[in-house]
DNA sequence: TATATCGCCTGTAGTAACTACAGGTGCAAG
DNA sequence: CTTGCACCTGTAGTTACTACAGGCGATATA
C-alpha cells in the first residue's frame, strides 16, 4: 500500500531501475571509485540510499552530456571536498560544448558525403558501383 | 629530381605519410586482416605497392565516413570476391546514414543541454553552482 | 519440507579500434 | 665505426562498459 517508493536500503536491481543503469555498470562504478562502496545486508548484497542514489543519476546524467569518467571524476571530488568553484565547472562545461559542436560539424560532413553517395547509387548490380568508385577511385569528392 | 613519387617499394613510413593512418594502425590492420599480408625486403621490412596504397585510402575514408572495420571487412570481401552487388553496398551506406543522422539529433540535444548549463554559470565560485545544481537536483531540465 | 526460480555475489575475460611501450635490428650518412 | 633514425615483434594499456561462469541468498510454490 506505498506509493512513495523508499530510497532506503535499495538493493542493487532497484537502484538500477530507478537510475537506468545497468547492474554491471553501478558494480563497474563501484570498482573503479565512482561510486562508494555501499552497506551490505548479512547475506552480502549491497544497500543502497538516497545520497548513492543522486549520486549515480549524477553520473547518468554527465555520461548522457557526454563527459568522461575521469571529467565525472574530477566533478566528484570538486564536489566531495567541498571545493567546488564554479569556475572550474564552466571550463569543463564549455570546453566541453566546445567538443560536441566541433562532433556535430564533423558528423554532419559525414552526412553530406554519405548522402551523395546514396544518392549517386542507382541500385543496379552493375561492377561499377558509384559508392565504390567514390570510396575506391582517385578524387575524393 | 623525381616529381612523382613511386608507389613501388614504399616501407611503412612513406605509406603511412601518404595516407595519413599510423604505422601502428597499418601493422595492426595487417594482424587482423583488413590488409593483405605485404612483401618484405631482404631486412624483413614491409614492402608496399599502388594497389596496397588503393586499399588502405579505401579503409581510410570508409572509416572517416564511420563504417566500422567490420563493415569495411564485408566491402573488401565483396570486391574481393567480385561478388560486389551494387545493393549491398547500397543498404549498408544508406544503413550508415541513418545511424549518423541519428547521432546528430542526439548531440545536438546534448549541446543545446550543454548551452543552458553555460548560460546559467555566473562564473562566481559560489557554492551552489547552476551547473552542478541541474546534474545533481531533482528536476532535470 | 523440498525444490524451483530469481536476484544477487565474485572474478575474469571480451568488446572496438586503436595506442604505447620495450627491447632489438636495418640501413644510410658522417 | 658509430650515430641515429626507421623499422621489427610482441605484449599490454586505453575507454566504458558488457558478458559470462560458477555459486549463494531469499522467496514462492508443491
Amino acid at each position: 500500500m506505498k506509493l512513495i517508493t523508499s530510497y532506503e536500503n535499495m538493493l542493487i536491481g532497484k537502484l538500477s531501475k530507478l537510475t537506468d543503469v545497468h547492474i554491471e555498470t553501478i558494480r563497474y562504478y563501484e570498482r573503479i571509485g565512482i561510486m562508494p562502496k555501499p552497506r551490505r545486508n548479512d547475506g552480502g548484497q549491497r544497500l543502497y540510499d538516497e545520497p548513492q542514489f543522486k549520486r549515480l543519476r549524477f553520473v547518468k546524467r554527465s555520461r548522457f552530456i557526454g563527459f568522461s569518467l575521469e571529467e565525472i571524476r574530477t566533478l566528484l571530488a570538486l564536489d566531495d571536498q567541498d571545493e567546488l568553484t564554479c569556475n572550474e565547472v564552466y571550463s569543463l562545461t564549455a570546453g566541453h560544448l566546445n567538443g560536441v559542436q566541433e562532433k556535430i560539424i564533423e558528423l554532419k560532413s559525414v552526412e553530406s558525403a554519405l548522402k551523395k553517395l546514396a544518392n549517386q547509387c542507382s541500385r543496379g548490380s552493375m561492377p561499377d558501383c558509384p559508392i565504390f568508385e567514390m570510396l575506391y577511385g582517385d578524387d575524393s569528392g
